[in-house]
DNA sequence: GCTTGAATTTGACTTAAATCAAATTCCAGG
DNA sequence: CCTGGAATTTGATTTAAGTCAAATTCAAGC
């Protein structure tokens, strides 16, 4: 079979059980794959979709890694979320009909798209699938908190140790190593998402490597200490 | 007829235009009649729901007002938001089936309490309501977004102007005045909600006098220059 | 393989907010 | 009406992170 026949179906696809068919029978997944209408190549550096731009789709990441940000007026910025395969990005265009952040690749990536009247009207018939969609707004909302206790009263060091195991953490469930990964964006982007500089996010990289918890290679990481990274966030 | 006959129901509800009816038609809206099972009082001082409670419900707050907070294990504390009439509370216990922070009513409140499998069913059968409950959600996703902007990269002065300008607002479209609120929380709870410890509060709001930007008797603050407030924002 | 601009690190210094402390004001309940 | 504990304000001092600056490393494109 050639590589161009294989159906864009969310049946065959590697990130079933990560992605937006998580938990639904054999059934009710062949009623999904009408969902996604087309894929969607973003290359490093160009935005999926950018503040204002209409609300159509959610989009669900099949390769690559992308950043939410907010840009306000006087040229404040503040980055919202890190997603990788297997996440759902869009979810602030519902309340508006229109995107509210931009969401920018930072490395080559492939999105399905899934028109959201569509999900709407799936949903009405999958009970599965319309569970699933308020448990991914759901967790979105339960993450934010998240971030509101760490920009509200961590301090650099605990911000940034949060960071790390979240995101070997979402990397481990996806197979990868519980202990190397390798950063797709910049200090500059981190210090944004942790409400820091980013002097304040290399210097304490350099913290981490001196007291032996982290070894890192630009944006090669390798955590040596778990434990105390998790004590620092608790 | 006596009071207590009024039925429970959304379409006689004065909080209809703010609330889970919102652009339901008349049709509509009877349908909706029957998710409100029942009505919950709940005293100034205890909570709605508590981290860890099993998820049942989505409140809708018919009078009073709620803070939403998460604490950590080591008593670190965060505000996570404050909630007023017409607001949907409870949205963060859908993931896991089961609440990840408190909700504590600040003044003598009550809520409507709305099944959530209850929700789920009619939203099957009712788009409008179907749609409007995936509104409600985004909007909370995006609120928080502008919380984390807030949170992270605006000092304190902006970050308190950012908060009252936010409040007077909703009270606005509530029907309450644009210039004058009573706090329904205490400097230390503003100061978590802001990521600033309550001195600093203190000491902002006293700035604000000394700018004539507000009066401030104790929790009664008057908005002189709301032009001020919002420059400071943006 | 060079080159050049971007990204990162590190140092010196400043600053906004935190911390510690004390005084004052305010209610809620007797 | 009085009283005691909580909430708030204000002052003095400390500190974590920001700012500014310079050196270094890296990686993409020629």
């Amino acid at each position: 079979m050639k590589p161009e026949a294989i159906k864009v179906a969310c049946s065959n696809c590697n990130l079933r059980e990560l992605c937006m068919p998580m938990g639904l029978s054999e059934n009710d997944l062949e009623r999904l794959d009408d969902l996604v209408t087309t894929r969607r190549k973003v290359k490093r550096g160009s935005t999926l979709f950018s503040n204002g731009d209409k609300f159509i789709s959610l989009y669900a990441i099949r390769t690559g890694f992308f950043k939410t940000c907010l840009a306000s007026e006087d040229g404040r910025d503040q980055v919202t979320g890190f997603q990788m395969a297997g996440e759902i990005i869009g979810l602030d265009g519902i309340v508006n009909d229109q995107h509210s952040c931009d969401a920018v690749a930072l490395e080559d990536a492939e999105v399905c798209v899934m028109p959201f009247d569509r999900i709407e009207e799936i949903s009405r018939e999958v009970t599965a699938l319309q569970h699933h969609v308020h448990k991914i707004m759901s967790r979105e909302i339960v993450r934010e908190h998240g971030v509101m206790l760490l920009l509200g009263s961590m301090r650099a060091e605990e911000r940034l140790a949060a960071f790390l195991l979240n995101l070997v953490q979402r990397l481990h469930s996806r197979g990868f190593s519980q202990t190397e990964l390798v950063l797709r964006m910049t200090r500059e982007e981190i210090g944004s998402y942790l409400g820091l500089k980013l002097e304040t996010v290399s210097r304490t990289f350099s913290k981490f490597v001196d007291d032996g918890i982290v070894e890192v290679k630009q944006r090669h990481v390798k955590i040596l200490d778990t434990e105390a990274l998790q004590r620092m966030v608790n």
